[in-house]
DNA sequence: GTGAGTAGCCAAAGCGCTTTGAGAAATGAG
DNA sequence: CTCATTTCTCAAAGCGCTTTGGCTACTCAC
């Protein structure tokens, strides 16, 4: 059934029968609730290739999923992506999803833009200068970055968390309980909030004339199996640190199974401070020993994201451009006073 | 840049510069060079929206994302979005997700299918008498379902594991070492895995001429918390059962959880079977006592669905209509000889 | 030298929708 | 009663691609 065979049926013209579906004003009210009916009656759906075809426009959010074979599947994606979709439904908008290989992420995105599939895109993951963002600028097609990239010039739309500050804090935290040896426990050194979070530590330590010693750090993917053997690593260096930041829940679930199989007490012998992306699987406060997190819900973020990519496709985007989400420190049984020396 | 241009640009017409394009056989070498040269040059890529239109063909595959406000991220989905994105990975295609209310995955569906803008449909979270199966047949549109539908003629493509196979054999193990009081952490009564999981214990323990007592079983959401709350509400049962069937490492997760708290032993005074479906944060190996599982990869079903789905779009299936894979037993340390009375 | 066959190219139709520009009918003003 | 205006409707063009059905210019066999 499709929009010809429609209007035959009614005895109108396609162009009647199209305004009187989109809500043109031009149209009779009688007119308009016969074709309506019709198209209760038939079933009939407008095809979306072709209604892209004519208006340019689908309703569709383009993301490209970064992915391999054997690459493991991401909490943190699909988080947000819940997030994206819960937003998504209320617009009746979807989302085309391109898997493709992280090496390969600026061809996946140049090649979803041209394919003329999505209204708009929208990046994560962000780099330190990251190449994708030339890209998206160069294209006359809305994005929105979550995250931010360091060392360039942020004149891009973005929401990002303050993860320097969330950093910062929770170091600041660990230094007032006497702690002095540190360890970071981060994600790949490339990624933007990767830095952003040793810069807050390593900014808290220098106010109080430390520094962070390249041995207790670690970047590496964002899992348990990877939180456990950096925790393992760093446990047996000669002077063993009293304070960890765990840039995820993830990998804080390894960090302290390396601590239990180390016999230490999390929050006695060693404090810990993960930051929270609120994953519905890994809640802090369902650790054996809950944990002191700094807080920013991803799904949250991915709810905003899509609202303000749908607002900027309507072309309703009055949101600020730029926005800084706060974290929120929440103190739990993991931190506690350094031990004496 | 579009075709037209293109083909002008080169001096040629569309429909040579289209069969260059697409690998028709009745253009010049000479010429086919030139065309593909331009395309670099350019970064020429044909609209996707044009070529559906004008193909009924567009390289992607639908989903149905089940999803509302509030609804959990869903750690399982995103598990097998993950092997479908792999095997799509491999051959250009993408999807369209839909996110869709719980309650009307019917329709969603059905708008989804009718927008024209999916080769083929996939289905899972399949339940007892699947209202979507019958919409499915009605369509002309390749569809493959995960699961399958209990009470239903099984005459619709599927991929499926012998659910109850694997729960039939866990129970069996457990009844060897010489268990007698079961208890089932299920998922929600109404999907079809939870039917047939449960009916292998059943006929299992009826082998025995033993009963399973409903007060020993829940049918929950998959999420630890229900594992937590289910496991709580059943150890304070009157007997308390020695053996746990999980459905899911999930609900396993949150059971240990109970079962630490009620200082018990795991594989002592309380053997526990979960089902895994590898997952990449929660590896049943990892539990402070391992978990004893039966074994199936959700990534790697995923990864079988869009290879099926993809060959149908091409139209080169030749693979059988319908699987049904056996999962393995992988015994570790979660299972012990029964206690003594 | 002729006719059949083939290689290589093209013009134009069509996919299903939106939108432009115009026309017919109904209404109102003078 | 006429002319201008408003209301409603329509035919046709166009979005960017694929594909059908020719057409021309060769090549080759006899």
């Amino acid at each position: 059934m499709n929009l010809k065979q429609l209007s035959q049926m009614l005895g109108l013209s396609q162009t009647t029968v199209s305004r009187a579906l989109n809500g043109y004003p031009e149209v009779n009210r009688e007119t308009r609730e016969r074709v309506l009916k019709a198209v209760r009656e038939t079933g009939y759906r407008p095809n979306k290739a072709a209604q892209r075809l004519a208006t340019g426009k689908a309703g569709s959010i383009g993301l490209v999923m970064p992915m391999a074979a054997g690459h493991p599947s991401d909490l943190h994606f699909s988080e947000f992506l819940t997030g994206l979709g819960e937003e998504a439904l209320r617009h009746d908008f979807h989302f085309v999803l391109t898997p493709a290989d992280p090496n390969d992420e600026v061809g996946a995105l140049k090649r979803l833009a041209a394919s003329g599939n999505v209204d708009a895109l929208f990046i994560t993951y962000m780099r330190g200068h990251d190449p994708r963002l030339e890209m998206l600028k160069s294209l006359s097609i809305p994005f929105l970055v979550h995250g931010r990239s360091f060392g360039t010039e942020p004149d891009y739309p973005y929401l990002d968390i303050d993860n320097e500050a969330a950093f910062y804090d929770a170091a600041k935290l660990l230094l007032q309980l006497g702690h002095k040896r540190f360890a970071l426990l981060n994600g790949p050194i490339y990624l933007d909030f990767a830095i952003r979070r040793k810069k807050g530590v390593v900014t808290a330590l220098a106010e109080r004339g430390l520094m962070l010693d390249e041995a207790y750090v670690s970047h590496t993917a964002m899992t348990d199996e990877q939180g456990l053997f950096a925790m393992e690593r760093i446990l047996q260096l000669d002077e063993r640190p009293t304070a960890i930041l765990c840039s995820s829940t993830v990998l804080a679930l390894g960090a302290v199974r390396a601590i239990n199989q180390a016999k230490l007490k999390l929050g006695e012998d060693i404090s810990l401070i993960a930051h929270d992306d609120v994953l519905t699987l890994l809640k802090p406060e369902n650790f054996t020993v809950p944990l002191t997190t700094t807080r920013s819900s991803l799904r949250a973020a991915g709810v905003r994201v899509a609202e303000r990519l749908i607002g900027a496709i309507k072309q309703l985007e009055t949101f600020p451009e730029q926005e800084l989400w706060k974290t929120e420190l929440i103190v739990r049984a993991s931190t506690g006073v350094a031990p004496a020396d």
